[in-house]
DNA sequence: GGATGATATAAGCATATTAGAATATTATTA
DNA sequence: TAATAATATTCTAATATGCTTATATCATCC
C-alpha cells in the first residue's frame, strides 16, 4: 500500500461527514472564519472547531489569523470543486 | 442538509478507508469474484466479503452471480476514475 | 440428497469518531 | 494590564468501525 493511497483514503474519510462536506462546500464560495462557519451550519464552536482540525489535519483547508479570528479556506478549492462536480453527475 | 449530500459523505466515507480504496482501484482493472479481491490484498475472507458490502451499500459497487461466486465490479467506473485522475495531481 | 466450494452473516471485542461541556489560549481593546 | 472576543483543547460518554472467529447460506457436482 502506497503512502499515497494512504492520504487519499485519509482525503475522502475527512469529507466523508456530513458536517465536514457542508463546511467545504461553503469554503467553495470564499474564506471564511471559524464563526462564520458556526453560524452557517448552527453547530457548537467547539464542533466546528474540531471538525476544521480535521480537515486541516488531512491537508484539506488551511488557515490565516486575521486579526483575532482565524480564516479557513481550501487548500486546493479547483480539486473540490472538480470532484464535486463529478459526483453530481454520477449515476445512481 | 440535502439528502445529496447525504449521499455523497457516504460515497467518501465508503471510500475513505485504504482496503475499500485498494479494492476500488482494484476493480477499475475489472470485474472481479470476492476470492480475487481477497487473494489481491491478502486480507481474510470475511473482512473482505464486509468491505465489498459497504461499498455496495453506498451504490458504489455491485455484483452478479457467476456459478458459484459473486463478481463484483464498479458501478460507475468512469466516476471513480476522473475523481481518482484529480486527487492524483493535487497539490500536497 | 450429501459433500464441497464460494460467499455472507452474526457475535464479540478493541479501537476510533463524534459531540457536548468545561476550560485554556491568543489577540484586541479599553 | 484587565476585560473581552475568538478560537482551540481537553475530558467524557455515546456511538460507530474494523477485524476475528464461528457459523450459515447458496450453488454445483457427484
Amino acid at each position: 500500500m502506497q503512502e499515497d493511497d494512504r492520504q487519499i483514503a485519509a482525503f475522502f474519510r475527512a469529507l466523508g461527514h456530513p458536517t465536514r462536506l457542508m463546511i467545504v462546500k461553503g469554503l467553495l464560495e470564499g474564506r471564511r472564519c471559524v464563526g462564520e462557519v458556526e453560524g452557517l451550519l448552527h453547530i457548537s464552536q467547539a464542533n466546528t472547531s474540531q471538525h476544521l482540525n480535521v480537515l486541516k489535519a488531512n491537508g484539506i483547508v488551511d488557515c490565516v489569523r486575521e486579526g483575532s479570528s482565524r480564516c479557513y479556506f481550501l487548500k486546493d478549492p479547483e480539486c473540490v470543486q472538480k470532484i464535486l462536480g463529478v459526483l453530481a453527475q454520477r449515476k445512481g
